[in-house]
DNA sequence: AATGTTTATGATAACGATACCATATTATCA
DNA sequence: TGATAATATGGTATCGTTATCATAAACATT
């Protein structure tokens, strides 16, 4: 297979035509897009020499105008940036970014976009970087180590400045890859083995207490915790929060959690799972938003009036513009804040670099109880404004 | 102010010392760290002339191990594999992208994450973007023609291999801005007034014709649509499909629309609006799902009942998986299918680059009327099980 | 035996910017 | 006035890769 190519520059472009299988012949390049070739158009974008060259100016001076950096007279100054408009030209980052080493570029790995909790607080940290001048890449793992990984190893590669990450297990490997490559890590809404991380986090284990404590206070004995995954410390700090108030008030035998998924299937299944035994709960406490609308819909499904015949709590609530009549009695916890928080951080972190060895943090946000008409307890907010 | 500098190499960083407003005395390195000065770490990354050194090879050889391209022999692929495991070697994307010119990172520039349409779709982006092995950056505009054009601006420095837009005006500057440099875009749920962009959308006429036809159905006249910024294709699609089912039906002087915002407020304020007027209508559209919550929320406030004083259709749903109890009308477009199939032609188009010029696609989704329990209809669906 | 193809490796020059150093001019100060 | 500092500009090397070209041995083909 033989292949002949030759180039045809215009304003923008450079084309280049190539043949497959023909002898070499050379051909007239204006002549080229009547036989049969196959076009290339390949973008041609002015670079800091041209914008110097038209300016007649060295390249570095150019540099600095863009940036602002350096002293330039005013004369050169609207020189090059009218030479910039003639040309169009836009500065190359990636070359940038090779030089000096920060690309501007942070990535929020987290498990889904699509659960009202993570895209409020990935609206947070989106917001907060963008005012500092940085990017954000996302990533989705729904709960997948391996799908963690791979996103680590990609963004690694990318060379972002800075990774915030929901891992998806409390033994995280990905957050030993990014510790070797120095890349500065806040771990956010959940708690993980290192102990060379920044953590921002809700209060789990109070949160469970003050629900479970709530069901109680109305009088519930029989009360089952559905839990996410046991991996993932938010489920296990809302056992234990939960453990501790049915301990508290001596309900120890009646003590029943199950660690499941943090989502409406899994809420789904252990409620009738649930409810198919001889000893039937009085109340769900839901590990979290998802989980709870799952328990209410399969209640619902079985006959159950909610909360007549079974009282529900939320750990997390659904949005209040999403609802009209919000109805979840829940432990909210200020998403958009965490994620704020959570990127200030980082971005101290980033900045900070090779300073002083960084004590690391682990911030935990207060949480707050929202009695609605779930539980079954006193309303203390009507459907049309709160808080 | 003076400083100087020293250097001291370990296995992983580069440690200079540097001190503020002192004399130049060079002070030995194994004394620098007992002295005040502060460190200054920073990272020494393995490059592939140290992986190419350490394997005894050359740099281009290390290049086609990592890239499975080329040429070869079994022994000398695993001396570099080990040489990169024991360097823990990470190749720089930033310098690869320099040279190859492709940055595998893709943009999704949109209104709000926080919309469920919005995030179920940036949710589909991201999963075809990642099996492709792209990387999306997330940006949001809040429908504001600025901020839009900054974020384009960004991205286009960045150089992502192409653009996912969802344009917060149909005459988009950023659009403009995005064609000179020729990066593939892909105009998502909106039209625009450029002819040569790819377009992925639901049929928001079709939709709005749907829903009034099955108010008009029920006995509704007077029939108030409370549509969204005038600027945006679907608000003003929307509005055409009312008054083209209106017409049909001969209550053109029923005619009763308003631009405003696509925002649970917007709802509120117009709904508020509309009912203190002498002529109150019996339903009300919502221009979409945040504006429809808006309404009902705005009409509990007012003691009505939704459907029994006040009908409320929607235009997007809320997803199912966020509330028990389904209870609008809604139109509902397919946003994960959208980002999905937006994506695949914005990859194909990458791909194509350079190729016979395209013919461009404006891809309309159909879209399905669900009715439920807030326009007082047949309730073709219960609460639990659905499509 | 002569020729062509496949396999295997490397040298060199970019990609588009900035860091660092050098130099020249002008302003400021003792 | 001479010395120092601030302003203004440019040259060169380099960031970490890969594209392109060159070379050579091994193998296959006629």
């Amino acid at each position: 297979m033989s292949y002949l190519f030759s180039e045809y520059q215009t304003d923008r472009f450079l084309l280049t035509g190539y043949r497959i299988h023909d002898n070499m012949v050379s051909i007239p390049q204006y002549l080229m897009c009547f036989h049969g070739f196959r076009m290339k158009r390949q973008k041609i974008m002015a670079t800091i020499h041209d914008v110097a060259k038209k300016a007649g100016v060295a390249p570095i001076t150019v540099s600095r105008v863009i940036n602002d950096s350096g002293y330039v007279s005013e004369k050169l100054r609207a020189k090059v940036n009218t030479a910039i408009d003639e040309l169009g030209y836009v500065p190359n980052v990636l070359a940038r970014s090779l030089k000096t080493k920060r690309t501007n570029t942070l990535a929020l790995v987290f498990t889904d976009i699509t659960n009202p909790f993570f895209n409020i607080l990935a609206r947070g940290v989106e917001d907060t970087a963008y005012k500092a001048g940085y990017n954000v890449i996302f990533c989705n793992t729904d709960e997948s180590q391996d799908q963690e990984d791979n996103y680590i190893q990609l963004l690694l590669q990318k060379q972002v400045d800075g990774i915030l990450l929901v891992p998806a297990d409390v033994h995280s490997g990905s957050i030993d890859m990014i510790r070797k490559q120095d890349t500065p890590i806040v771990v956010i809404d959940r708690y993980v083995a290192h102990d060379d991380v920044d953590i921002v986090r809700g209060d789990s284990e109070g949160g469970a207490y003050q629900l479970t404590k709530h069901l109680i206070d109305l009088g519930h004995k029989r009360i089952t915790l559905l839990s996410g995954p046991e991996k993932v410390s938010t489920s296990v700090d809302r056992v234990k929060g939960y453990q501790r108030a049915m301990t508290e008030y001596a309900l120890d035998r009646y003590i029943d959690f199950h660690f499941g998924q943090y989502s409406v299937q899994s809420g789904k299944d252990f409620t009738n799972q649930v409810f198919s035994r001889e000893n039937k709960p009085t109340a769900i406490f839901g590990g979290n938003n998802l989980v709870s609308v799952g328990a209410i819909t399969a209640l619902q499904a079985m006959d159950l009036r909610v909360p007549e015949d079974v009282a529900v709590v939320s750990f997390d609530d659904i949005p209040k513009n999403l609802i009209p009549n919000p109805f979840l009695t829940a432990i909210v916890q200020p998403p958009y804040e965490m994620g704020q928080r959570a990127t200030e951080l980082l971005l101290s972190r980033i900045q900070d670099e090779g300073e002083s060895p960084p004590e690391y943090r682990d911030i935990v946000f207060p949480v707050k109880l929202i009695v609605r008409a779930s539980s079954g307890g006193n309303i203390v907010e009507n459907c049309t404004d709160e808080s």
